[in-house]
DNA sequence: TGGGGTTAT
DNA sequence: ATAACCC
């Protein structure tokens, strides 16, 4: 086996984009998407002029008084979008694996394959890369890195097709895995791809100057590395191997020290349609049962839409809420779950009507374990989830069709 | 610090 | 059910 060709592909400020082609008169100016008191993300516009990712309104109004701000709360535009550049994406390869809305992994091993055989009949010689490479070291006619250059033409059709179809810019970073490819398409921003060769994946790696860039290695690790003295990638790459798998353990041990010299065997994993459904909404202060019904039932109309266009059953619940604590910083969810009772399960693909006050109460239900509502209780967060998603149980065969590709329902002809 | 997601234990 | 990770 010859290792494999992954692309990443990341689109630019997305959220910025999706509003941009929602309202094409915001194109040429400078552009945040506000989510309650924060900037989440912006135009390149915008970022010109000094706003920056997850800035307070505030001080991004301060920085860019000529900002204009869209309201982002509701992420319906941006998950459709995201969907689409998924299936999109799935048109060249089945082993498309979403991160977030906006990241998607491809495989293109495959592809690569059959152009190589195609080229070695028709004897042609010589390929191009697209795109930029990595420090631009190693031998791009080396016939060692033949499919791996390949790979960024690819990059660069699947780029185009996302542009073509949907309108949408991005980046894109090929490389031998998903770790690697996904550290290197950042390399050149706005709209531009990177090609990374074997030769240069130490410098890439150990050019993180902090570990936490390792996607990976999160918060929680990063806090437990540097209590042992390590602070870069070049630290935990040279840490005893022993010593590691004493503190964390041998599973994530061996899989951060593996990601610190850039190696990652994970596959690009299909994503498929989504594991849940949830809905969640903030605020400074709620604080009565009444209020929190009030705000459940929001969240239900809106995940109640997403379930029957989904037109799986969801055979979990879940609340989750956030209680005030001024020391706290981000720790504070806690959440009950239940089995949906199955005589609801059959309302799932109607309307909403009927199944909203019973969801209601089981949610309200599981309020009461969390908080006693005899006391006084401070809210900042409320969430419903939606999880264990099953296929109707139809008599027929076959699955149900891609991610959330809704067919019109045959018409005429109800019996 | 938002409003989502996933997997492992 | 929580804890970690990702965006």
């Amino acid at each position: 086996a010859a290792g494999r060709v992954v692309a990443h592909l990341d689109l630019d400020c997305f959220y910025a984009q999706v509003e941009m082609i929602r309202n094409p008169e915001l194109r040429d100016k400078p552009l945040g998407v506000q989510q309650k008191n924060l900037v989440v993300t912006c135009n390149y516009e915008a970022r010109k002029l000094g706003v920056k990712k997850l800035m307070s309104v505030k001080d991004a109004k301060e920085k860019c008084p000529q900002l204009i701000l869209v309201n982002g709360e509701d992420l319906t535009p941006y998950r459709e979008m995201s969907y689409k550049v998924t299936e999109l994406l799935g048109e060249f390869s089945p082993l498309v694996e979403r991160l977030g809305f906006d990241e998607n992994f491809v495989d293109i091993t495959e592809i690569v394959e059959k152009r190589l055989n195609q080229l070695q009949q028709s004897g042609c010689s010589g390929v191009r890369v697209s795109g930029h490479v990595y420090n631009n070291q190693g031998d791009l006619h080396d016939t060692t890195h033949v499919r791996l250059v390949m790979g960024s033409q690819i990059a660069e059709e699947l780029r185009e097709a996302v542009h073509a179809r949907l309108g949408l810019t991005g980046c894109a970073g090929v490389a031998s895995n998903k770790l690697l490819s996904k550290l290197v398409s950042g390399t050149f921003k706005p709209n531009q791809q990177t090609l990374l060769l074997p030769e240069s994946c130490q410098d890439l790696i150990r050019g993180l100057n902090h570990i936490q860039k390792v996607p990976g290695i999160g918060y929680k690790t990063t806090k437990r590395l540097e209590t042992l003295g390590i602070r870069n990638v070049c630290d935990l790459q040279a840490f005893p191997s022993a010593v590691l798998e004493k503190e964390f353990g041998v599973s994530v041990a061996q899989r951060i020290q593996k990601l610190s010299y850039g190696e990652d065997d994970t596959p690009v994993t299909p994503s498929g349609p989504p594991q849940s459904f949830s809905d969640e909404d903030s605020f400074k202060k709620c604080s009565s049962e009444a209020e929190v019904k009030e705000k459940l039932e929001e969240l239900l109309l809106n995940l109640l839409d997403r379930i029957r266009k989904d037109g799986r059953q969801p055979h979990t619940v879940r609340l989750t809420i956030r209680q005030f604590s001024s020391s706290d910083k981000w720790l504070n969810r806690e959440s009950r779950q239940c089995p949906v009772p199955p005589h609801l399960l059959p309302r799932f693909g109607k309307e909403s009507s009927n199944l909203i006050s019973p969801l209601v109460d089981i949610l309200m239900k599981l309020f009461r374990k969390m908080i006693d509502v005899a006391l006084p209780f401070h809210l900042t967060l409320l969430s419903v989830c939606f999880s264990n998603l099953k296929d109707l149980p139809s008599g027929k065969k076959g699955s149900i069709g891609f991610y959330l590709k809704q067919m019109s329902p045959p018409s005429g002809s109800g019996k």
